[in-house]
RNA sequence: GCCCUCAUCGUCUAACGGUUAGGACACCGGAUUCUCAUUCCGGCAAUCGGGGUUCGAUUCCCCGUGGGGGUGCCA
């Protein structure tokens, strides 16, 4: 049974670059999942300090990829609630508020222009919720406001979080060392400091440091264009310093909202790994119910000009269901698929050096075309394949020594789905017509 | 430099102080009398080093070493 408490209130708090980080996501996804394990609430505020930016179209990248994870939010923007604004460039009158309350308890002081704030000479204590008690000193003073007027990051997500009672903040770890400026800060305004919960990095695939964004595979945006599945990706984030046990790895989100806690998060840095990744987006596709996998693969097939032909959607059905169980992932089903819709396609390369390297595949076809030609038999998977067996075995030869060709000849591959439910669902028109051709194209 | 933090196969991870240190990805090999990119089976492969504590340490403590982060009028 999940927890209910109300009192939890986290928020994801990302600044509209452009691009939506996978380690963002991650940090999201956590907030999340945390929220929800708890019944509490997720919030989402929008670091848009940097008014030179497009915030507008930047805003949408980042709700466009919250979205296609499923990350909902309870608060924040397009939804409202009752601590907004959510955009911290609509937030000035607050921020001059609280300034004014440290200018009256005397914490703060003018040098250069800028409000400097003065620390406590005092270790802060940094109550997380992974790591433990983590003390550090803030040595030196530090700005809180620009001498342009411009709040400082520190600043504002304190006032933020008290403001918004916020109650768990759950970030990266490289936030860790700045903790103690916020923890200062909050003894400042005389509140509690949240309960922390400093999560750990991803890292490059190789090479030292965290994944930058230039790093493959670090924007979700590029998995939402790849037509990898969101409910993968958002699995394998989760076991990205986290995991349900027990050996299992692919596994429900309402079972990882169950299982899912803050001490039980691991605390040592991860390295990406996009073929994990990839693999996971596989078993996910290969999972799908059929229903569900035909109203994914539509668009793609469309995309990819497959459906000028308006075949029927039974036959579309077909093809689909024959194909799932082989794919790697969404992204390489038009290529996979592509020879049941159209005749101009391509004959693999690789595949030819292979199929003549084991002698000439043209005279397999003939022969098999010529009996095929004049068999009157049901055009069905099963007699399909006792004439081939038949046909084969009576020439002594092995039926792969058949299948091989025409498989070629008849896809312009050399792997695919079954050999006799692609026969039978091509037809017998456009096999002959395939083989008659052959090798010409 | 200083501060914080972390440490199990190449990678992600599991293991009340007692296990032949488990699973997954990747890689390698085999099977599926049609392919293989699916599926199945098998193999390779790890407790960073040194001290303690303990009958017993991957697990607790200390010191090294190594990694990561911070150290901005960036967030």
């Amino acid at each position: 049974m999940v927890p209910s408490d109300s009192t939890v209130r986290v928020r994801f708090a990302p600044s509209p670059t452009g691009f939506f980080h996978i380690g963002s996501a991650r940090t999201a996804l956590f907030n999340w999942l945390y929220a929800r394990h708890c019944g509490g609430t997720f919030l989402l505020r929008i670091e848009d300090t940097d008014r030179q930016r497009d915030t507008e179209e930047y805003l949408q990248v980042l709700l466009d990829g919250l979205r296609w994870l499923g990350l909902d939010w309870d608060e924040g923007p397009t939804v409202g609630g009752p601590h907004g604004p959510y955009f911290q460039s609509q937030r000035g009158e607050i921020y001059a508020a609280y300034l004014q309350k440290l200018r009256d308890s005397g914490r703060v002081y003018d040098k250069d222009g800028a409000v400097w704030f003065r620390v406590s000479g005092e270790p802060a204590l940094i109550d997380d919720r992974i790591r433990g008690r983590v003390q550090r000193l803030e040595e030196k003073d530090f700005v809180i406001v620009r001498s342009d007027g411009s709040p400082v990051f520190h600043f504002v997500i304190v006032v933020d979080d008290i403001a918004m009672a916020v109650s768990h903040v759950i970030r990266g770890e490289d936030h860790l060392s700045n903790s103690s400026k916020h923890v200062e800060l909050f003894r400042a305004f005389d509140r509690p400091p949240p309960l922390y919960a400093h999560i750990p990095l991803i890292l490059k695939t190789n090479g030292p440091g965290k994944m930058s964004k230039r790093d493959s595979g670090a924007l979700i945006e590029e998995y939402q264009r790849r037509h990898y599945l969101p409910e993968a990706v958002r699995n394998y984030l989760c076991l990205l310093g986290w995991s349900p046990k027990n050996d299992r790895e692919i596994l429900p989100i309402e079972e990882i909202i169950a299982l899912f806690d803050l001490p039980a998060v691991n605390r040592n840095n991860a390295r990406f790994d996009e073929k994990k990744l990839a693999h996971m987006n596989g078993e996910y596709v290969r999972a799908l119910p059929a229903e569900e996998f035909y109203g994914r693969a539509l668009p793609l097939l469309r995309e990819a000009g497959l459906l000028a032909g308006a075949p029927t959607e039974d036959y579309v059905r077909s093809v689909l269901a024959l194909c799932q169980e082989k794919l790697r992932g969404l992204e390489e089903l038009p290529h996979f698929c592509a020879y049941f819709f159209r005749e101009d396609f391509s004959m693999d390369e690789n595949g030819r050096k292979k199929i003549f390297a084991a002698g000439d595949p043209a005279v397999r076809v003939r022969e098999f075309l010529a009996a095929l030609g004049q068999w009157n038999g049901e055009w069905t998977e099963n007699s399909l394949e006792q004439l081939l067996r038949a046909f084969a075995e009576e020439r002594g030869r092995k039926t792969s020594d058949y299948v091989h060709p025409l498989r070629y000849a008849v896809s312009g591959q050399t792997v695919g789905p079954g050999f006799y439910g692609m026969l039978t669902i091509l037809g017998r028109e456009r096999v002959l017509d395939r083989l008659s051709r052959f090798p010409c194209h």
